[in-house]
RNA sequence: CGGGCUGUGGCGCAGUUUGGUAGCGCAUCCGCUUUGGGAGCGGAGGGUCGCAGGUUCAAAUCCUGUCAGCCCGACCA
């Protein structure tokens, strides 16, 4: 096809929006790809709208290799399946809820789990059926609280998601394998730079979660890395390095000193440090128990729950409450301590912990024949050499302290260092929670019914759009990958004589004979609005139909390395297509 | 939900402190010139200044209220 930019529906812009921030945002609108209508809700132009239909047509090949089958749900819903599941209520405001002309409920769908369910449900009943994947591609509807970056983070996206059935835990396991391998595939097709990192599964019970994040400097999520290995996750699911366990039996007795003063773990250092204990303290060596409360799904009565850590990390909420889900999380408020006189804030030891039966959960780096500084229960006292394994022992081990940039890396090889990304897809292992709440069940071969469990799998599309272009992209504008550019081939003619105007429409026909892509510019502007313009839209290939053309040449512009080919006239089309193809 | 900032032609902004005929750049239209890096000159169209109420002879400007947007955080994934 050749589309020319005297007639297309195009109009770039030589500002930044003013209420863009991030550099995929500013260029999209910029280079007339999509335009805002309203919060978080955007229309795709129709360059942009190619780039989202070439990414979609990735997804859906690789779907379709896997064998997963396509099928459509409607956006809009009716309440009922997810008053089944409880989503009606659970989802809480980021549900788009609407009403029909006779008051009944209905929802513009946030995912399609429930339907996805149903519809297996309405149509499969013997073991014979399994297993099956289905899919589809379509619009997805969330109330975000703060939608942001453009097309990035909107209210309504268009997301690819499926769903896996099987009858047992290792078909469960396969089909998760077989996506994790599709997701791959379609992302290095895409051209993406990405970690898969772990992800906690959440309350819904699902053993086994990844996330897919692209590296953008910009993203929404911190994760961690090792700088020797390809280990990658989010700081919730970073598990602790523990020294190994010492004997105790050569270790100092524990001693309680006088330490006035001293209710920060600064000021207790600093005490100790001057106190003429013949040796140097670090926040590192002293352990701090913060106190919480938890309360379990249901029930009413809140728990306490200590949690004792070296010193010098703070406690990560994040990390805290993943370690503790499903049940809630708060501090302990003034009124909770006077409840309980034992606990004198600034002073909380293990001892008293333990001996009123709080529950002491401690960070894993805390293991037996560890000494350490801690409180003494009393105001203005702490105890030096408290041994873990011989003057307490917890109840356990906690993964709730911050993660740092230069912690050991869990798998052994390197350091952890910190990166940003933004989740463009996500396997999980759903579980049975919805075959449960529905009633999926197939008829084994002895005719007892089997619950079917179930895998979810989603990949944000038309956030690819936005995520390709933070990572390609230069000062000048967009850089598409070749696999998902409007156009193969950005043909401008660079100047007002006839016979570049029909050299340039000539090479257009050719090209476009041979099955390549071309966006031409026709129009009667000057050149330089012509190149801004082209490297601002980001076409790969560029053909500059210009003054070499007295000499028989056209130059071959690369977007990506600026690198300028002058090459023959009449060869310059199977150039180009050699270019194309690859 | 908390904090900060902002609402003025399609887009980007000035004007608000100190009330007095609504302005600039881009874009659009016409004419002439120009054509290898977002052209020049001349002309034109387009805004009840977010909304409501108030003060005033007079409000984009001052006051009250309200709505919306953006950014940071919380939340969400």
């Amino acid at each position: 096809m050749i589309t020319r930019m005297s007639s297309l529906f195009l109009r770039t812009l030589r500002e930044d929006p003013a209420d863009a921030e991030v550099p995929s945002h500013k260029l999209l609108v910029r280079a007339g790809y999509v335009r805002r209508v309203a919060p978080g809700v955007y229309s795709w132009l129709p360059l942009g709208l190619r780039v989202l239909r070439r990414i979609e047509a990735i997804v859906r090949a690789e779907m379709d290799a896997m064998g997963a089958q396509e099928i459509q749900f409607p956006a809009l819903l009716p309440r009922e399946p997810y008053e089944a599941t409880n989503r009606w209520t659970e989802y809480g405001p980021n549900l788009f809820r609407l009403k029909d002309r006779k008051g009944g409920d209905y929802l513009l769908g946030p995912t399609h789990e429930e339907l996805f369910t149903l519809t297996v449900k309405g149509e499969y009943a013997s073991y014979k059926d399994y297993p099956v994947s289905l899919y589809q591609i379509q619009n997805k509807y969330r109330d975000e609280a703060r939608p942001r970056a453009g097309i990035l983070r909107g209210r309504e996206f268009l997301m690819k998601d499926s769903y896996s059935f099987d009858l047992t835990d290792e078909g469960l396991a396969a089909s998760y394998g077989a996506h994790r391998a599709t997701y791959v595939r379609i992302f290095d097709r895409l051209g993406l730079k990405y970690v898969i990192v772990k992800a906690t599964s959440g309350a819904m019970g699902g053993s086994a979660s990844e996330e897919f994040l692209a590296e953008v400097p910009i993203g929404e999520d911190t994760f961690v890395r090792s700088t020797a290995s390809d280990y990658a996750a989010n700081v919730e699911a970073v598990v602790t390095t523990a020294p190994p366990a010492r004997d105790v039996a050569d270790l100092p007795e524990a001693q309680v000193h006088h330490t006035p003063g001293t209710p920060t773990i600064e000021t207790l250092v600093d005490f100790l440090n001057q106190a003429g204990l013949g040796r140097e303290f670090t926040a590192a060596d002293t352990l701090k128990n913060i106190l919480f409360k938890t309360r379990k799904p249901g029930a009413k009565e809140w728990e306490l729950l200590a949690v004792g850590l070296p010193g010098d990390r703070e406690v990560d909420t994040k990390r805290l409450e993943a370690s503790l889900e499903p049940a809630e999380v708060a501090v302990l408020e003034e009124a909770d301590f006077a409840k309980h006189p034992f606990l004198v804030k600034g002073y909380i030891g293990p001892r008293a912990l333990l001996d009123n039966g709080v529950r002491y959960l401690v960070d894993p780096r805390v293991v037996t024949g560890t000494a350490w500084v801690t409180g003494a229960d009393k105001g203005d006292h702490h105890v030096v050499d408290l041994v873990a394994g011989r003057d307490f022992t917890p109840d356990g081990t906690i993964e709730a302290a911050e993660v740092r940039e230069g912690d050991p890396a869990p798998d052994g090889a390197g350091t952890l260092v910190a990166a940003r990304g933004i989740e463009i897809g996500h396997v999980f292992q759903l579980g049975r929670k919805y075959a449960e709440a529905l009633g999926l069940t197939a008829l084994g071969p002895d005719s007892k019914p089997v619950t079917i469990t179930m895998g979810s799998y989603g990949i944000g599309v038309s956030r690819l759009v936005a995520v390709i272009a933070e990572q390609y992209h230069d000062a000048a504008g967009l850089v598409w990958p070749r696999n998902v550019a409007p156009a193969d081939v950005h043909v401008v003619i660079a100047g007002k004589e006839e016979t570049l105007r029909a050299a340039g429409e000539k090479l257009a026909e050719e090209l476009h004979a041979q099955g390549v892509e071309v966006l031409l510019d026709d129009r009667t502007a000057s050149p330089g609005v012509k190149f801004k313009d082209a490297e601002l839209i980001g076409v790969p290939t560029i053909v500059v139909v210009g003054r070499g053309l007295a000499n028989g040449v056209l130059e071959v512009k690369d977007r990506a390395t600026d690198t300028r080919t002058e090459v023959p006239v009449d060869e310059v089309a199977a150039h180009v297509v050699g270019l194309v193809r690859g």
